[in-house]
DNA sequence: GTGGTCTAGACCACG
DNA sequence: GTGGTCTAGACCACA
């Protein structure tokens, strides 16, 4: 799996790595039981300071979607349903400001659910 | 309109502001000609800097849901043509991101598909 | 309220900073609402860097001890609730452990709980 | 005796060794003059490095709990009398940072004492 | 080898 | 003024 990182965007760095570590495991690029490069070793790959791989790391275990194993590193493990009442609060606040723009901008319902129907065979394709 | 800031949140409060503004014309409560309340008064009731309200309106006419006049202060007129582009790209970026959550939490493209139905109703009544 | 350091601990300093804070407030030495010092100023206090000091209050931040607001800095504000039984595990465990030595080492029941009653009366006094 | 290991915990594996011996010795499962297994044989077991149970056993030694012999291994023998001071020190400023949270957590002393009783019965028990 | 902690110093966003 | 982010480089504990 490839990270891609925009170094110009107000996207925190951190934030980029762990979005799209989260949007891998929903493309099955990245599978449960398998291990992430080390902190040091996706530093360096993306070029970007090693604390930096560290605190999303950290972000992806509170999230539930990774254990730190002392011995093999950061594990995929997915442990979500502690962190689901959090999800969905902020799922719904943000999905009600974006169909409010939606709306105004004139893009209907159902041009949304195509966009999501697209976007879910993304997801189950395997 | 009442707006609801929440001071405790890490969205910076002229967020918060912007974005209420723009949920409240997607659910009809502010029309489109009506004059906002001025900078200073929606600072004063609301316990907030007048330069942070003022950041809001910036936004919003950048975005194109406001104009500056000198003599009326803020008024709401809708011109979002030209940043539609801008906004279907920070849209399909962070609806790819909520979705592939959904997808790793095993909520459904229906649950998701009812919530933006239910969502739309809030707009639609008047 | 005074902090207490010590450097040679094997106890992390964000930790022991931590700690202090959370029995200061016990202690009824830091009050709800009251502002703690700014990162930048308890770190020159005691002499470590900033970093370290925005660490403990992170995390004080997450166990629902303090809030972090934009314009003050860091408030006292207790939210306990949410991570309640997180603790009660955590209690468990360590209580355990801790009652497993001292029956190994002949310290009788009794003798634990007027050590407690003890500290209580700390914590009671105002 | 069974040793249960969570390699996801933060607490170190040889912590985790350490502790549940000296927990066993006091529910009576471990008795004096009693032969520990290996350091090969309860590596084997556990699938951890043998480095990681020496250092357990080196400090179950430390702390007065075995003895090693290089005949037998190691061997349950109680001299904790030299550990004492040590382990009171640590106890009360253990003990004190978690009644001050009980306290802030509105946890009362009787509902502590009564966790302590529970506990003793599983020492006291054979 | 791994992650965890700490330091020192920088820039930025927010209010 | 505040906290948030990032870098560079160091040392340590763990396995």
């Amino acid at each position: 799996m490839i990270l891609r990182i925009d170094f110009d965007s107000e996207v925190p760095i951190y934030v980029q790595i762990k979005n799209q570590v989260i949007e891998g495991i929903a493309r099955g690029e990245i599978e449960g039981d398998e291990e992430l490069p080390s902190v040091r070793v996706l530093a360096e790959d993306i070029g970007v300071n090693m604390h930096t791989v560290n605190k999303a790391y950290t972000m992806l275990k509170e999230e539930g979607y990774i254990k730190i194993d002392r011995r093999k590193g950061a594990i995929v493990s997915l442990n979500l349903d502690q962190s689901m009442n959090r999800f969905k609060e902020d799922l719904n606040e943000n999905l009600y400001y974006y169909m409010a723009q939606c709306y105004n901008r004139g893009l209907s319902k159902d041009e949304i659910k195509d966009y999501i129907d697209k976007v879910f065979l993304d997801f189950n394709k395997e």
